[in-house]
DNA sequence: CTGTTAGCGCCTTCAA
DNA sequence: TTGAAGGCGCTAACAG
């Protein structure tokens, strides 16, 4: 640690490459080379250089680094609403994958905004982010062309078709919803009920076709009052259930379109006077962290969060690369599955 | 690599000042006045910049901006760790409120680890942060000291002193915590006990202190067996009401140093026979999102985070204008309130 | 292996 | 009111 109270470093002033060559006696060219060319300089003068910058606590600019090189060496993330439980871990798993790679990230959240959404583009394009992570639905195409015609890699989470430079991370819904199915079938439940997520949302519609098709794999009929809308919040769970409970003859089991909504329902199952696993089976979907927690504990379905941001970060820095080469893959997928807890019994 | 002047826009192609002048039949000069200093040039003049500006979709290049003017427009902000429930709003609050101003947000997060915080300080230091909202506990001198050397802005949560460039937000626990012991001994309730934090966690200690204090000043007494350490966690929640619960004579309210503790605690009381509220009243803190979500949802002390956030913001602001002013307050206070829920009820 | 010479895109004196 | 010239700190040819 040497942190001499020496000359430079104090008062806040940052030091120069030149100030490391004058003490290293090289020119700077050579301290640019012993940074980033380790190879192509003097092991000797190497020395001195380190020694230098060591000395002086020197690290190069980033903003004449970038300027010059044109790269920022940043990636940008965009998500719906961070305080979302769906989001922070793969905030979190993003920023760990990205900086492993030694570039820094840009999140933004467009609370669900298109204006917002619009803007945050922007943001990006001005800093100049190498690469973006979508991970949002409401995507649009003009804003995806702003990306595309910057030259600009970037990967969506279950929309869009990947291209040059455009990846995709496919989810596999169906796997994990059928895991589902079959555990109630197993649990020897055979009216299953599901509420699904707003229309408006691609996933959403997504899971509802992988239930039905689940469902008809399993030779279980569908009852179109089984079947209803949520909007995958807390809210739309416990409307949705009410309906539901309020049927003549109401499902022994009932899936959701995420785990907010499961938790609606078991709240609204409760205050009928019923109770989850007992009367009402309940399966969840996204296990966002909260699921461990619930009364009874929430059976759900798994979304690999941190697999998608390390996808994510992964495909960014495959385009990053290799620039030039469009025969990659650029499509990448995760399963999902069950995870088994409480909220589920034999009928 | 063709690098036509000419051809607008297209191609992922930044248009740069020179293009506009040319565009405009001005110098750059000019053009970079039309943008910082309007007043400055005529208004014919500047319409013709515009135009082309806006034909051109130019924007400046913030790296040559950075560079030039040693200002990054860039505030850091880091946090402990992001799926931490605690913190996702102060995320967003600060990033609502640092964008309206015209900033970007760095992102950081510590995972709790001491070697990871002085990365997080050396990022930040390395993009030229222009301020530094460190919102988290395990904070060190050295670290500090890297930050103020450097002249860095710095807002704490909590904890630090207050100097030139150093803010601090204080968070009056005590006004929360006394309204919840109030709120127990209204509804009766004189045997209450209190489950802490990990001792480490100043902010824990200081809870645990306002609980003390409160109950002294309610004429209560303190049984030491009644008092115990968590860990902030749901786990350590459970194993110390469970050992609470273990005892010949048990409170008949326990209060928890923060809401995943008393997630813990109202699932132990559960798993022994017991009920919430009816057995025992439990009362949480920070009041984090899924609190209201909680079977029966958990009456806690509100947190302010988004306060806090928008407190962060405004020091740091304040600290980048007034540069030299040392004047200020540079301590700022947000309150805390109870939140009354279903988890309290009479004896 | 090392130094010299040009800029990267922009802002800022200093003149006109 | 405008323009010309000189960097900001760094990397990248192009010689030695």
């Amino acid at each position: 640690m040497a942190n001499h109270p020496r000359s430079a470093d104090k008062a806040g002033s940052k030091a120069t490459i030149h100030e490391v060559a004058q003490r290293a006696k090289v020119s700077i060219t050579t301290v640019s080379r012993a940074i980033n060319s380790p190879s192509l300089v003097d092991p000797q003068t190497a020395r001195r250089i380190w020694k230098a910058i060591d000395e002086l606590s020197y690290y190069p600019d980033v903003h004449a680094r970038s300027l010059v090189s044109g790269k920022s060496n940043i990636l940008g993330l965009i998500v719906s609403d961070i305080t979302n439980p769906f989001f922070p871990e793969l905030v979190k798993g993003f920023e760990d994958a990205v900086v492993q790679h030694g570039y820094e990230v840009l999140v933004s959240s467009t609370n669900y905004d298109p204006e917002r959404m619009a803007l945050c583009v922007r943001r990006m394009l001005e800093r100049q982010v190498e690469g973006v992570a979508v991970m949002t639905s409401e995507m649009q195409e003009h804003l995806v062309d702003q990306l595309v015609s910057r030259r600009v890699p970037t990967v969506f989470l279950d929309v869009g078709t990947p291209g040059a430079g455009i990846s995709n991370i496919v989810v596999d819904y169906a796997h994990g919803i059928n895991e589902a199915v079959q555990h109630l079938f197993a649990l020897g439940h055979r009216k299953i009920g599901f509420i699904s997520g707003p229309e408006s949302l691609a996933s959403a519609q997504t899971r509802r076709t992988a239930f039905l098709e689940s469902m008809a794999n399993h030779g279980l009929p569908q009852h179109a009052q089984w079947i209803r809308q949520g909007d995958h919040k807390v809210a739309g769970g416990v409307a949705a259930m009410n309906e539901m409970l309020a049927l003549p003859d109401h499902p022994t089991a009932v899936m959701a379109s995420n785990d907010l909504t499961a938790i609606g329902m078991m709240s609204a199952i409760r205050k009928a006077g019923l109770s989850v696993p007992g009367d009402i089976s309940v399966v969840g979907f996204d296990d966002i962290w909260l699921a461990e927690f619930t009364e009874p504990p929430l059976t759900t379905v798994r979304f690999p969060r941190d697999q998608v941001a390390q996808q994510a970060c992964l495909a960014l820095m495959s385009d990053l690369t290799m620039r030039a080469d469009a025969s990659k893959p650029s499509e990448y997928r995760v399963e999902t599955h069950l995870v088994v807890r409480d909220s589920t019994a034999a009928v």
